[in-house]
DNA sequence: CAACAGTTTAGAACTATTATAATGTAGAAA
DNA sequence: TTTCTACATTATAATAGTTCTAAACTGTTG
């Protein structure tokens, strides 16, 4: 068993109960090196693999939206039948490979700083996000 | 009766059969003065407020995937429950109002060309597309 | 340990969308 | 105009992602 503390220091100070399902998703979604997208439903599947303990559809939605809401996944923007996450909450943006149905993220360096020269009275900007979809090059 | 030469025209001219219901769809898509933004549920509301003829529902799916084929209808990518369509073509972002849950179109002349300095081999840009969330400011 | 509020769970319910297959129709040919 | 046929429409069923429900369970506090 790895080290969880971690884990159960960030539910902790978020105000989540450390329930060992959740300590299991974030065991998936953050052990590894690298950040990824993913749908509930490969989520459902990485988790599968790696425990033997079942976890219900429902925890996974839950979870899922409360970390979301807490700011530990970011949901991407994109049309499709089923919601996209990323582990990845840094500020960035998306390739969308419409022949491979792949996300692909772009390194923030590589994308001159959106500027919007307009407002709407009394809103404030949560978030920029530019997607750009790709297609196969028949060329 | 108004004149529908012209939807019949565009209609044909795509390959599409110029049917009663496209033509009906059309006129509520693209008679009035200014651009909208619509989902599949409201887009029927709209038709039955303006026809006796009830339009079934498979046929205003398979007439706007049709037209958004064609490229007379953009899909705007946002994550929500349902697809939301734009008949504003030309390029341009959105705002997306998480309070009101709204949707409105940005003029192009006020966001900077979004310059992606990196490419995916063997793959072509299709489109780039700026979503800006935003919410209530209370300040 | 007891109590309770928060959490998990299986399964039902819900909703947007797509598939089906029978009926209808626009357009072309005779 | 009549006929023919490929394309469209339709009601309804089916599908799939997501949310709801309410009972059982568990982490935390006292």
């Amino acid at each position: 068993m790895l080290d969880n503390s971690q884990y159960i220091e960030k539910l902790r100070s978020s105000g989540l109960r450390p329930t060992k399902q959740r300590i299991k998703i974030c065991e998936v979604l953050f052990n590894s090196e690298k950040t990824f997208h993913f749908t509930i439903n490969e989520l459902v599947k990485r988790i599968s693999k790696s425990t033997n303990d079942k976890i219900s559809l429902a925890t996974v939605y839950n979870t899922v939206h409360a970390f979301k809401n807490k700011g530990y996944l970011k949901e991407i923007p994109i049309n499709s039948d089923q919601s996209y996450f990323d582990t990845n909450t840094s500020h960035h943006h998306h390739f969308y490979d419409e022949t491979q149905k792949d996300l692909i993220d772009i390194d923030d360096a590589d994308v001159e700083p959106v500027k919007i020269n307009t407002r709407i009275p009394g809103k404030k900007i949560k978030s920029v996000e530019v997607l750009v979809k790709v297609e196969d090059d028949k060329s």
